[in-house]
DNA sequence: GTCTATACGTCGATAGAC
DNA sequence: GTCTATCGACGTATAGAC
């Protein structure tokens, strides 16, 4: 009879699998993909070194499903910060994501420096597109909404869209590298997003 | 007696290293990094594949060269098409630099998204963050100029500045993968812009 | 330029499930 | 008894220090 992996088998293996990527995510958010070498990751797990191969058949493909977790986590915020209240601009809606998203960011830098800039596998680099193309359409469908209804000027909504992207997550990567961030960024993101979407000053001043 | 280097020998050594790096740049522009093969460089620019490593000990070091080289080049002009003219605003400048760089992006698509986006050994993506911040600072000290002679509204000069080298990047990355650009692409980076430097419509309606 | 340190990925052996 | 999951040390490549 051949050998059948038993569900107690079965589950212990997926217990173990999680436990993989929860030490992952735990050392992305402390020490960023420097700090996820296979070896502190199995550590951390509770494994061997070797066994980490078992779920992922390279350092690359763990850390693609590390970022793919990160960004389902982060979208979900950000989108549930949009959808949030029933009377709200779409100006307000577009800058609740940023602020949502700068907030989150400033208070894990590691861990959004990793999810933003650090230098990484090419693997890890394509699905940074894939992630901004997310957040991207967060933003379009807000912004096309808000100019059908006249409260903003008329613009190509995707293009905003992806500029916006673009432009929160540069303006992070210098305050996420250079020390503890001022206190004003988000509030200069906010301004910056406003301005942008082409919302007088003296709306929200 | 040691073997010398005659100067016959090291020129024409130097040639072939140019060689190298002017059939890397060809290539980029073509085909991007993923064009980029060892071999395919090697046979551009006419010697072995082999021969390529007497100047480049890994492809990685080729590709950082080659990115440099590009944005040595993309740095200049839009530095350039800044310093032009003696009587004009900040936020002129700044529109001119998006304008340039976008204009040059957009007629060599394959190679701007190689600078962009592409995804590329961590060693290139390193060399990413020097370049934005270049951009950066172009901006930044044209913005901070604007808010000094009071021509634009209060703000913090470099985060204005990264936002908007991360928007310009992003908003381009779109048009730049997803076919043919449409050609109003590049005024509405630039009406971004201006509304992004809290420049009012009715000023450049 | 050499040398050391670190990290990825593999492998044979072992323990344990079927 | 057979097959599998796990261990952890090893080979190899590479990067950084001196």
């Amino acid at each position: 009879m051949p050998y059948r992996r038993t569900p107690a088998v079965q589950a212990r293996l997926d217990a173990q699998r999680t436990a993989v990527v929860e030490a992952g995510l735990g050392l992305l958010a402390e020490h960023g993909y420097a700090g996820c070498t296979m070896a502190a990751v199995a550590a951390r797990a509770g494994i061997a070194t070797g066994s980490v191969y078992r779920h992922f058949p390279s350092k690359a493909e763990l850390s693609v499903e590390l970022f793919r977790t990160v960004v389902r986590r982060e979208v979900a915020a950000v989108s549930d910060a949009a959808a949030l209240g029933s009377h709200r601009t779409a100006a307000d809606r577009v800058v609740a994501v940023i602020e949502t998203f700068a907030g989150r960011a400033l208070k894990s830098p590691r861990l959004a420096y990793a999810l933003l800039a650090e230098p990484v596998d090419p693997a890890v680099d394509a699905e940074r597109l894939v992630f901004r193309r997310a957040f991207r359409d967060v933003f379009a469908e807000r912004i096309a909404a808000g100019v059908r209804d006249g409260e903003l000027p008329p613009q190509d909504a995707v293009l905003t869209a992806s500029a916006l992207v673009g432009a929160g997550a540069e303006a992070l990567i210098g305050p996420l590298t250079n020390g503890p961030p001022g206190p004003g960024t988000v509030p200069a993101l906010a301004t910056f997003t406003l301005r942008a979407l082409g919302v007088p000053d003296a709306d929200h001043a």
